[in-house]
Order: structure tokens, then C-alpha cells, then sequence
DNA sequence: CCAGGGTGCTTGCAAATGCAAGCGGGCTGC
DNA sequence: GCAGCCCGCTTGCATTTGCAAGCACCCTGG
């Protein structure tokens, strides 16, 4: 009983699999990977490597980085941390133009934070009312 | 006879770690891998698994994502889609204050096009892959 | 001269990955 | 009944990962 355990792993794929509803064969044959194999990765009694990884993640129709994350090879980025981090990493913005977008984003963050200090009482101003989902759909 | 051919990769780690004036003992140490297969990995031998890439990022100190896209195990996403994506995926700002970013973000950008255009009119479209891998910058 | 430490590389070997083949069981239709 | 086709799981087995030990080489310095 080599008990490996990526559980949390396996769920997810399995979770994911159902949702979509597909067998486990099926996926195996979308992902290009052995059935039995992807049965006892589901199970959590083998780790997959990276590659098998990306091959299920493909055959799911979802990131291959959310399946990283799942299985503890990405850590996973709130949604600041992405932020800062994809700005500073862009080589396509010159370094005075990095500094502007995160100092901006920084004053937005800031702002929202006072915002949520004294959210009770005084609420005038940014009526935040209805967000529209905008275009990023989640495929 | 196994020529697995992860070429790219492994040059690309030889070349962090020499730029970051590391040893390959050094660099094995700092990562928490065994020399002897660090050294087969930079020359292409061996295939390193997610973990152990994870390992590397971490002992080179840059991220864990850029070397799986080096190794093909994620698909590079060039800088300014990084921004977009996480700008508009980032739930702690309003959807104003995403759009103001946005807008701004793609006012820089066509700012630099247009500096780009009339600088030269050989560079073409290609972007350079040696140039400046995203080396996150120490706060 | 040769101990001591540095560099990177080669060599077996335990352990893990990933697959082909096969197993038991549940359906549907002939 | 039973032939055919699904479902998921178990079982060997070739291939690969990743490491401990050891090799050859280059510097310093006592």
C-alpha cells in the first residue's frame, strides 16, 4: 500500500471528468492516455508527470495550469499577485511604464481597501452597482 | 540511443544558472536535486519530472511557470496576454478600475508600437527567445 | 610534490511511471 | 440464454526517473 496520496489531485480530475461527462475511457482516449493509468491517478495511486498532466488537461478542455496547481506543481496566485506579478514581468512595457500601471494598481487597491474600512455607514460615490461579465469566459 | 532531445531546456537552465554565477553543485544544493542529474538535465538527457522542475525554478529563484514553458509542459503566454487576462480576472478591483487599467495598459502598448515602428524596419514580428527571460525582479 | 578543494561527468541501481492485456460486472437486443 | 458493448479496476512488465558513489581534471598553497 504505497499510499502516495495526490488525492485532491485525482478528485479533481474524476470531479472534473464527471462534469463534463465523459467516462473514463473516454478521456483516456481524448487525453491520449492509458485507461488503467488514468484510473489510478484518479484514485491517487500514481502521480502523474507533468506531461501526462497537460495531456489530461487537454482532454478535459481546461488550463493545464489549474491542473499544476491542483497537483501542487503551481502555487496557486490570487488575483494581485498575478497581476503585479504578470506586470513586472512584461518586457514589452519599458520599466517607467511597469512602475505606472503598479503604482496605479496599487492606488486601486488602496482605495478599495478604505473603502471596505468604512463600508457601513458612508457609501457615497462609486455606485457599484451591477457588474457586467465581461468577455472573460472561462472555457 | 534515447535521444529524448529536451534541448532548450536544459540550455536554458545552464544559462540562468550561469548567469545567476552558480556552480552546478551549487545550484543542485539550492534546489535539493542530485548533481549527477542536474548536469544530465541541462544536457538533455533526462526528462526532469514537475517536481523536480519546480525544485530548479525555485533554486534559480525564478519562476516555476517559465521553465515549464520552456519545457513545453505549458504553453508560453506572451506578456501582454499575461496582463490582460489577470487584470480582468482580478475580483478585488472594480469593474471600473479594471477598465481604467486596461485602457491604460493598451495605451502603453501602442505607445511603444509606435515607437517601435519608426526606430527600425528590420525587426520583424519575431520575438526574441534569448533575450530576456522573465527574471523576477527582488523587491 | 601532493593534499585539499573546486569544477562537471559516468556508472550501476532502487523506485517510479505508464501501458498492454486481462478480469468481473452491468446493460441492451437477438 | 448469450453475444456484444460498455463501465472501471488489477496485474505483470518495459522504460524511465533520480540518486549515491566514484571518475578525471583544474587550481591553490603548504
Amino acid at each position: 500500500m504505497a499510499r502516495i496520496d495526490t488525492t485532491g489531485l485525482g478528485d479533481f480530475i474524476r470531479q472534473q471528468r464527471d462534469q463534463a461527462e465523459m467516462s473514463l475511457r473516454q478521456l483516456a482516449k481524448a487525453a491520449d492516455v492509458s485507461n488503467p493509468y488514468l484510473s489510478q491517478v484518479e484514485r491517487g495511486l500514481r502521480r502523474p508527470s507533468a506531461e501526462i498532466l497537460g495531456r489530461i488537461a487537454s482532454g478535459l478542455r481546461i488550463s493545464a495550469e489549474s491542473l499544476y496547481v491542483r497537483a501542487g506543481f503551481l502555487h496557486e496566485r490570487t488575483g494581485d499577485e498575478a497581476v503585479t506579478e504578470a506586470i513586472a514581468a512584461d518586457q514589452t512595457l519599458t520599466e517607467r511604464q511597469r512602475a505606472t500601471l503598479l503604482q496605479i494598481y496599487g492606488a486601486f487597491q488602496a482605495e478599495n481597501r478604505a473603502h471596505a474600512d468604512r463600508a457601513d455607514t458612508d457609501d457615497a460615490g462609486d455606485p457599484g452597482d451591477t457588474d457586467h461579465p465581461n468577455r472573460e469566459e472561462p472555457r
